[in-house]
DNA sequence: CCGAATCCTGTTTGATACTG
DNA sequence: CAGTATCAAACAGGATTCGG
């Protein structure tokens, strides 16, 4: 207890396990892009026009890993693929929400005037 | 208007902008340690301890470009440098609640399971 | 004490092409 | 449709040294 903040170092902690997971290019936009329904893997690309298929197959792969969301194999054919949120992948809803909200804000405040 | 989901291509330019602003390893935890008031680097630092000098030093020019923080010069002797949170550094201060608030969800719920 | 300058490395991301 | 494979580029981050 010698530090000069200690609730400072488990506040820190906090944020960075949040941030590891949502980090990246992709994952937020892929988490967004499925808190509008369940998506197979070619509509999350349409929503996401700039990924790579490798990208987008490597960030699912991770999100899963991660338990934010669930691929689920339908064995038709041709073969099908849905992703969608788990309740956990839901929880980012408001995280979400507030980085949407600043992200504006700060549009509208700093962007174009730098 | 013909993308299946007009409203998701503008909802993920917003979070993408916030991301771009509060990406990286650093810069979070950085401006957590000043929601705690101004400080010196070396003060940062202490909160901090991971980072490099180098590191530390970039990315607070970085968040002083992007009008996060303000540096200021005290010319005495040694040199003295305080940083603080302008307005809209502050106004992460939601968004950064949330995200800590969501780490600490997630460590609960999923890591020691994985 | 508060950095700047340089060099270096590994991870992340991307482009392109190909497969069941 | 839903990916994989391969290769290259870009970038983040670290180590070290130096200066006011």
């Amino acid at each position: 207890m010698k530090s000069t903040e200690p609730a400072c170092q488990y506040e820190l902690k906090a944020a960075r396990d949040a941030m590891e997971v949502i980090q990246g290019k992709w994952r937020v936009p892929i988490v967004i892009s499925l808190t509008y329904g369940k998506k197979r893997f070619g509509e999350i690309h349409r929503d996401i026009p700039d990924i790579s298929p490798k990208m987008l197959s490597q960030e699912l792969k991770a999100l899963e890993e991660n338990k934010l969301i669930t691929r689920t194999l339908y064995d038709s054919m041709p073969v099908t693929v849905e992703y969608a949120l788990t309740p956990l992948g839901m929880s980012l809803r408001e995280l979400l929400n507030e980085l949407r909200n600043w992200g504006k804000y700060f549009r509208n405040e700093i962007i174009g005037q730098l």
